[in-house]
DNA sequence: ACGCGTTGTTGAATCCATTCATTAAACCCA
DNA sequence: TGGGTTTAATGAATGGATTCAACAACGCGT
């Protein structure tokens, strides 16, 4: 009963009784076929259960394929689901169709999918880049495939890219803050090999300097990887002398973590000071935290739209696309500073 | 300076001065080369910036790819990118990778990935199923590709299946709340068109029955599909006459929808229920949301060893894997009833 | 009956790299 | 030094389907 090898187009053919050159016309829909003729083809191939070998297919057809490849940095976070998302749903009405692969963070994984998908002849390659050198990129080995980064550029590429305003969330967080009267802001920032975690420092030392605070940096707290390292920092944070009056955590795991240790501390009866987020998450409503937020669909379909202008014009010029920020007010990052704290340090 | 055509591996051959089989061998580590043939071989292949065309090697090598293929009903859905990351790490060792589509909730656009990704010749194929029949998934179409479904079974197809344990798991949520001397509980489910809607609505029946408790379909609500309208559903329960001291919300979503009814409630100085859901979530444990918990990843690990099992020996029957749950117990469902409501109805 | 465009169908070449069968040279040892 | 084995390298066929060029057959106007 089963059928144990798919039949070639050579088998439909010959059980139609015609050339394979007329079954295959048939099966695209290319002019110049009788009706009968087409019925008998396609009568054969039902009854043999044929399916055209999509990689014989590419192959002929000039050796590339109509997928779009995404090497995604941990396809189980949601941040690079959502850019996923946002790709799939531009490509829809395209040729196109959307594989993804994850390096699961590790740089030469990332390389080995990178170069597997390169050698399966992808359209176009999007990556979402990890922290290491992206030297390898180079026009050698992409060789003409449009190659569009996001999130993150890629160090030694000059290639497509999409990335979120990390300059002008940061700068909206912190006018927020300060025009409620806060002058002691302390920032808990991710990993600073991270460049979006360098782009938001740097950000937040610019915006509060022109705010006449200079010494910013001195209640910045970086290397934070998971919500049980930030919430680490953001105790320590808050037992500084002078702690700050307000947080300001650079991503939602981060965030996450700052609301753990805000909550054991309040717990404990001690005062609480405001709370930023970058990145917004599920259950931001319920727990009313202020966040920035951005449509990380949004990266995906700036990608997708760059990746396909570039299959249809190879030559253009390396773009870059940035997708806004919006500050979202729930109550969490409207805590004015106590009264005793909020003129000048 | 920009390569602008691939090199194949017969202008590999020609730059080396050697025949196209002798390049072959060397880009293969295969034996019987001179070293120095070797060496000129690699030279060229480097020169010209050389990558073999996956496509053809496939083709070559009889037709199947090292390509796992996963066909997602939502990329951004945490729960179903957990089971790639599952899928992935459980791959990471084996000679095949994963690569995934999202059909969007779409059974249109499913049955189209699917076929796609079969014409790519993937080594096995891995379904989250839409609610659609999928009988087109007989022999005839997959014709010997391994094929797994995951979280639900697809209606008329005999194949391998990885899935929660539904029942189980409400039964320890049942269980558990009845312990606490709950006899009214009720239930919030999702749409009764998806299987596992189903499932865990006929073991709550089934497991209240257990306890001497029949009329337990008075309190459930189906059809919830969303946080919003679960808030609404919650809303109505909770104001029927001899509402529900305790609730059970069927998937994360539901369950956010019903703590956010919960929320207004309180505010609005009501009595809460219990509450237990099904599905953990991130902050649950900041909430203090008691839930049926299990290991998405897990479904995905099994599901990837299935695949693999059946690759290598395709004539297996059809197995049926299930993954467990465990109640996470952190305070919401272990509001005792009130106790004038505490008793036999 | 001739010329000409259209329709139906075909065989061969192509895509890229692999496997199979073979030839040619080099090497070992009696 | 001749027979046998190993090593080096090659041409042709294979995989599945496409594109290109060419060839009959057909209709039609004159």
């Amino acid at each position: 009963m089963a059928i144990h090898r798919r039949p070639t187009l050579a088998a439909v053919a010959e059980a139609a009784g015609v050339s394979l050159k007329t079954a295959s016309r048939v099966l695209n829909d290319e002019p110049h076929v009788a009706l009968a003729t087409q019925e008998k083809v396609r009568a054969a191939a039902v009854a043999l259960g044929f399916r055209r070998n999509a990689m014989a297919v590419d192959l002929a057809r000039g050796g590339t394929t109509p997928l779009v490849g995404f090497v995604t940095a941990d396809v189980a976070n949601r941040f690079y689901a959502s850019i996923a998302g946002g790709m799939e749903r531009a490509l829809r009405d395209s040729a196109y169709q959307l594989i993804t692969a994850s390096s699961d963070e590790d740089p030469a994984r990332e390389r080995q999918l990178t170069e597997a998908l390169l050698d399966r002849r992808v359209a176009a390659l999007v990556i979402a880049p990890t922290d290491a050198d992206h030297g390898y990129l180079g026009r050698e080995l992409t060789s003409g495939t449009p190659l569009v980064l996001v999130d993150r550029p890629a160090a030694g590429v000059d290639a497509d890219t999409v990335v979120i305003d990390n300059a002008g969330g940061v700068r909206q967080a912190v006018d927020h803050l300060v025009a409620d009267g806060h002058r002691r802001v302390g920032l808990v920032g991710d990993d600073p090999r991270v460049w979006t975690a360098r782009e938001r420092h740097l950000a937040f030392v610019r915006a509060m300097a022109d705010h006449g605070i200079a010494d910013a940096e001195r209640l910045v707290r970086d290397g934070a990887h998971d919500a049980a390292t930030a919430q680490r920092s953001v105790t320590d944070l808050l037992d500084v002398p002078e702690p700050p009056t307000a947080l300001l955590t650079m991503n939602n795991r981060i965030t996450v973590g700052a609301l753990h240790a805000l909550h054991e501390r309040r717990a404990a009866g001690r005062t609480v000071p405001a709370l930023v987020g970058f990145d917004d998450f599920e259950l931001a409503d319920l727990l009313g935290v202020t966040v920035v937020a951005y449509d990380a669909a949004e990266i995906g379909h700036q990608a997708a739209l760059l990746a396909l202008g570039r299959t249809a014009d190879p030559t253009l010029p390396a773009r870059w696309r940035t997708v806004g920020t919006r500050l979202v007010v729930r109550g969490s990052g409207e805590r004015p500073p106590p009264v005793d704290d909020g003129g000048p340090a």
